[in-house]
DNA sequence: AACGTGACACAGC
DNA sequence: AGCTGTGCCACGT
């Protein structure tokens, strides 16, 4: 491969690629996956190039706000979680505790 | 080439 | 107890 940051990028898309369906999982949850829990802000960023190829509306901030909402216009976050069976409400996840995927904890 | 920005998270006050 | 500031790393200008 490329530059340990392209890396990071492909890391990113991995991880988000493999969250089961229905499933939401947290910016911090993938940083901390991928060994830089500090750069959960990074996470967002690399999904910023992949959010087309990659289910991005199933990753929130760790509050379980759909806070990427405003970079899904065309497709509304809230109404693909919903399709998924997913309760979204006030661009939040209702039942997030349960809807959430860790990575580190049921990927391994 | 440098500065500022950004889909977050945490510690400190 | 809530709010502010800082850290992180890559990308755009």
């Amino acid at each position: 491969m490329l530059t340990s940051t392209l890396t990071f990028y492909e890391n990113v898309r991995e991880v988000v690629m493999l969250i089961p369906h229905g499933r939401v999982t947290t910016y911090g949850a993938i940083a901390s996956y991928l060994g830089a829990k500090q750069s959960a802000r990074m996470v967002g960023y690399a999904l910023n190039g992949c959010s087309a190829d990659v289910p991005a509306h199933r990753v929130v901030n760790r509050l379980g706000l759909l806070s990427g909402q405003h970079h899904f216009i065309e497709h509304p976050m809230a109404a693909l979680l919903q399709a998924e069976g997913i309760v979204v409400i006030d661009n939040a996840i209702s039942d997030f505790a349960t809807r959430f995927w860790d990575p580190q904890r049921e990927l391994l």
